[in-house]
DNA sequence: CGATATTATTCGTTATAACGACAAATGTCA
DNA sequence: TGACATTTGTCGTTATAACGAATAATATCG
């Protein structure tokens, strides 16, 4: 997202809180960076959310129940599966029912789905140097430290 | 594929680079921002980009073509004309046909429209300090001037 | 046992976003 | 003038994502 007040355009508009400023600069850089990565998973056809997914069933090897997924990103029980059927479609996933309670439904990343993320790791991470790398380490480490003041989890 | 961290099984956490720790850390903030303002904002039936549309056109009340609507967000033209559809429907904006060059059409915000960011207007104001606030005014400017330069904009 | 809660899923709807194709108006140049 | 390219906006299509309502299967508790 872009910011319609910091052009000089031909209305006076109010003067942005200092809140308000952070949080302009702040989702129009997530957007930049947002957008870096989604062109480099373009290269394998997969939305950032999927990609999110996949990395949270990476670190996961165990598998996790459809709500566990759900408590890790942000999007709701119906959205997941859905999400998870498309990538289920693909063979980057797998789906089983458990026997112990089998309301739930068990999800594991195939081999499939691991090596599609290791063909995205040093693309992703050439993507982040490049976008941010010019900051430097220390700068790096202060820029995250505020985001999760901002969050409240620290500081 | 080199897996720095991968115990077997137990492929719990990798290591992060500075940068993607900083990226996740920006992408987790946002997130969390942008849901606290969409839901300010839901109180209006206004998602967040049409409400960007608004303010963009709050700024500009000569009018903007689609063309410059688009330059000032990201998303592009075919896009921003469906977006600007549902506003007009709602008569939020008006369109007009230019006598000049006939093949822009200039958009206007409505005084309806401006009556609702006026609605909006104080209640987004106190998300962003809800959310932010804690920070206080130091800390938010530090924060505003590190994505700057993040995304390579000295000042 | 039955009532209730949990889990995953289905369906429907809306908004967003990308891609391509196309028409209208205009400008350019031979 | 007429052919052509450009700009601008519209339309069609598809995929994704989010929200709501509802259902089936299962588990849990009184």
């Amino acid at each position: 997202m872009k910011e319609p007040q910091s052009r000089a355009g031909a209305g006076r508009r109010r003067v942005a809180s200092p809140e308000e400023a952070a949080f302009l600069d702040l989702l129009r850089t997530a957007d930049r960076l947002s957008r870096g990565l989604a062109g480099v998973l373009k290269a394998e056809s997969l939305s950032p959310t999927q990609y999110n997914v996949l990395r949270i069933l990476r670190g996961a090897p165990e598998g996790l129940s459809c709500g566990e997924i759900g408590d890790r990103m942000i999007t709701r029980d119906p959205d997941i599966t859905r999400l998870l059927d498309r990538l289920e479609k693909r063979r980057l996933i797998s789906r089983a029912r458990e026997a112990r309670d089998r309301r739930t439904v068990l999800t594991r990343i195939t081999p499939a789905g691991l090596a599609l993320l290791a063909r995205l790791d040093e693309p992703v991470r050439q993507a982040h140097r490049r976008q941010l790398g010019h900051l430097g380490p220390a700068r790096l480490r202060a820029l995250a430290r505020l985001l999760r003041a901002a969050r409240g989890e620290n500081g």
